[in-house]
RNA sequence: GCCGCCGUGGUGAAAUGGUAUACACGAGAGACUUAAAAUCUCUUGGGAGAAAUCCCGUAUCGGUUCGAGUCCGAUCGGCGGCACCA
């Protein structure tokens, strides 16, 4: 009978639906295993064949846990805020809500024509009130520790369409639809200080399972180090007498303090627009201020790109360990938002500043010369940033750099005009948006009271309706339009306040929606605690308690490595110091996916039409065809091109799998032991690829196998059942299939191949019992002799020599060395 | 530019520091067929040779090692992130 994959996967999806086959079980006496997948943002193109990618993996994970004897979470949910559906809105006058449920109803329809064992009495969706109102809720714990503040930033506002823009929305430094010239706008904007968790951010990764890659690119995006801060002086005459005044540096390299040549700026340093009236280059000034406005940080740091800068005439500055008065200046490479916005210029030991100090025409003084050589370099021709030791730099010479900076710091406290300084290059978390779409930010403005926070009975504070979704034109969101939602009463004192009109950042809601899948529909708490304890701490393989657990395996795609990843990290550890969860870690152990590219390896989009939508390739093939080509395509790591025509391969594999039945044959004598070997080795093989997120590697083993068992002219039962076991997790409607038939054949009880257990190996049978024993002279293959798998090095050595083809080699050659391997001899002649 | 990753046949790729190219696609030849499709069998990194066999080959250059696709250094090329896309 022909493989007809539109028959019988449509059946399989009912009955696991009917049989509920895959709820996660609240407090169940077999180990627990969470096991979750970045949620999607459901836009309006669909499913991507990419989400199909990582939710295919993580479904052969967890159904493989089940047969494993595990009480597994495999949730699913909807991260529906953002900028998109806004946009569509927009567009459209549709409401995003109404847009929002088409999404979600489109991408739940797709996923469970895919087969994927989610328990879908835990979805959940950020924009529902019954959701956001804790998200709402865990903001105001954040506010009243002190963790939200409001402070003036710089966003990027288009003066035509009169509305801020997201990053994204600006190409080329200007508006993407209009084309307008880009500026920055100063405007109050809600912050979370992630920087007070920097460095928990840092020890927390110690505990868990990361691949190093993702660990070393969020502690680089942390950006600890160690330095020093140290006033300089400030002075300048502003008319009638001197005016003093600290200017504070922060640098890592103190060493170099007796070569600093210049002080430079940030554009947007204080201390300019404080000192407007008295800096009499003002005009020129201003100028390069409103050009670096303009720039890029990207522009601004690289390296390669010339640097420019402008001196603030009549200003000056004193370093504090030569007394040696410097001239100031400003300059767009000294980044306002790292350190103290001013930096000291050591033209000699950092390249920047050497650039800079050639093109001005400032001083080049050497004060680290390398350790090795001590030649008193006269002209100096490239800045030496490595550590050395100290010269012209008075009591400190001679000292080696490390211990200078000890010293000089020590020097610089006993002074009282330095001290110790850890500064991060991670900066405060933006946290509003002056956006419809998201989760209205709950704070009021009193007349009287100032700033409240709105009770915690209150909430959630609900979106109201708006006739537009577009910005006003002062650059408030859409909600500052709506009177009677912004003009309410003050808890506090009754009087009259004024709603908070920003908006949250679509990153709040996925912050900590791994918690709510614990216990999704609680409208009591976040969670509760006992179901956050039992989901979140209970280890899978001993079942006792420990603080590294937390979800059990988390996969989700490298772009989200440092904002994403990081966030959800520091709000969870933020409810682990409040006691609100129980571990400190949310995630025990991280693995990412791979892109999926379109053909010829472009990005997938609509512009370029090679969009794969699974739709089709699901009523062409097959979902289980699809699954597997997923997985087949090539590690799951990483990015890799679709390929139509490669499609056909495992659609072809399936076939033989499924043809295979008509050769079972109860009564068949047992295969030839080299068969019955095959069969546990790609049984051991396939279990160890699985735990290793090696998909395709499993699946060329499951191949090779079903080509051997091909070949045989009747197949035992027990042999071709054992391969549908193997394979369900990856094709699961076919295994489920092909398991019923057999099962109706053998007369067993008929029961869900997922209720099986994972089968066992031999791990004698799964051993080789013959290998080919490779001989090399010097490292190259010289001669291939068959020997059995425990050979002795003494035996091999005996073997190797005998070799006729050998013998020509070490003919009159004198034996060096000779290496044996376990399956390998190496002669050096 | 900075941080992280990657580079192997015509293509997707495989390979605990130990036989480079498993598995799959494509291509070529053949079988079956009136024919086509499907299916099955064989060939398929480059070069030399009638063959046995030999030489070269994992982006480039160099190093470590008995032995390097794998480890180290440099270079070139590509990808992800760079804080308001998610």
């Amino acid at each position: 009978m022909e493989y007809q994959p539109n028959k019988i996967e449509a059946k399989w999806q009912k009955y696991w639906e009917q049989e509920d086959l895959f709820r996660a079980e609240n407090f169940s006496k077999k180990p627990k295993k969470y096991i979750l997948v970045e949620f999607p943002y459901p836009s309006g193109d669909g499913l991507h064949v990419g989400h199909c990618r990582s939710y295919t993996a993580l479904d052969i994970i967890a159904r493989k846990s089940r047969m494993d004897g595990y009480n597994v979470m495999y949730p699913m949910g909807w991260d529906a805020f953002g900028l998109p559906t806004e946009n569509y809105a927009i567009k459209t006058g549709k409401h995003p809500q109404e847009v929002t449920k088409k999404n979600t109803d489109n991408f739940r329809r797709q996923m469970k024509s895919l087969g994927f064992s989610f328990d879908w009495s835990r979805e959940i969706n950020t924009t529902d009130p019954e959701y956001y109102k804790w998200t709402q809720w865990i903001f105001l714990q954040l506010y009243k520790k002190g963790l939200a503040y409001k402070e003036k930033m710089p966003i990027n506002w288009c003066p035509s369409c009169k509305i801020g823009l997201a990053n994204e929305e600006v190409v080329d430094g200007k508006c993407e639809r209009c084309g307008m010239e880009v500026e920055k706008r100063e405007m109050e904007q809600w912050m979370l200080k992630i920087t007070a968790y920097a460095d928990k951010l840092i020890e927390g990764l110690k505990d868990v399972d990361y691949p190093e890659r993702i660990k070393e690119q969020q502690i680089n995006w942390i950006g600890k180090s160690e330095g020093a801060e140290i006033n300089f002086k400030g002075v300048h005459f502003d008319g009638k007498s001197e005016i003093e005044y600290d200017i504070p540096v922060f640098t890592t390299r103190l060493d170099t303090i007796y070569g600093v040549s210049a002080l430079v700026l940030a554009p947007e340093h204080p201390i300019i627009s404080n000192f407007k009236f008295q800096i009499s280059n003002w005009k020129k000034i201003e100028k390069y201020i409103k050009k670096a406005s303009k720039k890029s940080e990207m522009e601004k740091k690289d390296a390669k790109k010339e640097k420019t800068g402008v001196p603030l005439v009549g200003f000056s500055a004193i370093n504090p360990f030569t007394g040696e008065k410097i001239p100031v200046w400003i300059a767009d490479y000294c980044l306002a938002n790292y350190g103290t916005g001013a930096v000291m210029m050591v033209p000699a030991h950092d390249e920047r500043d050497f650039v800079f100090a050639k093109k001005y025409g400032l001083d080049i003084k050497e004060v680290v010369a390398p350790v090795e050589i001590d030649k008193g370099i006269k002209t100096i021709t490239e800045a030496y940033t490595d550590d050395g030791i100290l010269v012209n730099s008075e009591e400190f010479n001679g000292l080696v750099s490390r211990d200078a900076r000890v010293k000089m710091i020590s020097y610089a406290e006993s002074k009282k005009f330095g001290r110790k300084q850890i500064n991060y290059h991670l900066r405060d978390w933006v946290f509003s948006r002056q956006h419809y779409w998201g989760e209205p930010i709950p704070i009021l403005y009193c007349e009287k009271c100032g700033e409240v926070a709105v009770p915690e009975k209150d909430l959630p504070v609900k979106l109201p309706d708006v006739k537009k979704y577009e910005p006003t034109e002062t650059g408030e969101s859409p909600l500052a339009n709506i009177k009677n939602w912004v003009n309410t009463k003050c808890p506090k004192c009754g009087g009259k306040a004024k709603r908070e009109t920003d908006t949250m950042p679509n990153w709040a809601g996925s912050s900590w929606y791994f918690l709510r899948y614990t216990d999704p529909k609680n409208n009591k708490v976040f969670a509760d605690k006992k179901l956050l304890k039992y989901w979140m701490t209970i280890c899978p393989a001993s079942q006792k308690e420990c603080n590294k657990g937390g979800v059990d395996i988390y996969n989700g795609g490298m772009e989200h490595t440092t904002l994403h990843l990081l966030y959800s990290r520091f709000w969870n550890q933020f409810l682990y110091d409040e006691g609100l969860v129980p571990c400190s870690e949310p995630y025990g152990k991280r693995t990412s996916h791979g892109m999926v590219l379109g053909e010829g390896g472009i990005k997938m989009s609509k512009s370029r039409g090679n969009v794969i939508n699974p739709d089709n390739v699901v009523e062409k093939y097959g979902a289980d065809t699809l699954r597997l080509y997923e997985m087949f395509m090539g590690p799951f790591g990483d990015a890799i091109p679709w390929d139509t025509k490669g499609v056909v391969g495992v659609k072809r594999f399936l076939e033989k799998v499924w043809l295979l039945g008509e050769k079972v044959n109860d009564q068949a004598p047992n295969p030839n032991d080299q068969l019955k070997r095959l069969l546990h080795k790609t049984i051991k093989g396939v279990t160890e690829d699985i735990d290793n997120f090696k998909f395709n590697t499993a699946i060329s083993k499951m191949m090779i196998l079903v080509n051997e068992i091909s070949k045989e002219k009747e197949i035992p039962a027990t042999y071709y059942m054992l391969l549908t076991t193997i394979l369900s997790p990856f094709a699961p409607h076919i295994a489920e299939e092909i398991w019923e038939r057999s099962s109706l054949k053998l007369r067993t009880p008929r029961k869900s191949i997922f209720e099986q257990k994972w089968p066992a190996y031999n791990k004698e049978l799964a051993k080789d019992d013959e290998i080919e024993l490779v001989v090399q002279i010097n490292g190259k293959v010289r001669d291939r002799i068959p020997a059995s798998a425990d050979i002795t090095e003494e035996h091999a050595r005996e073997l190797a020599f005998a070799s006729e083809k050998i013998s020509k080699y070490i003919e009159g050659q004198n034996v060096k060395k000779v290496i044996f391997t376990g399956k390998l001899v190496n002669i050096v002649v």
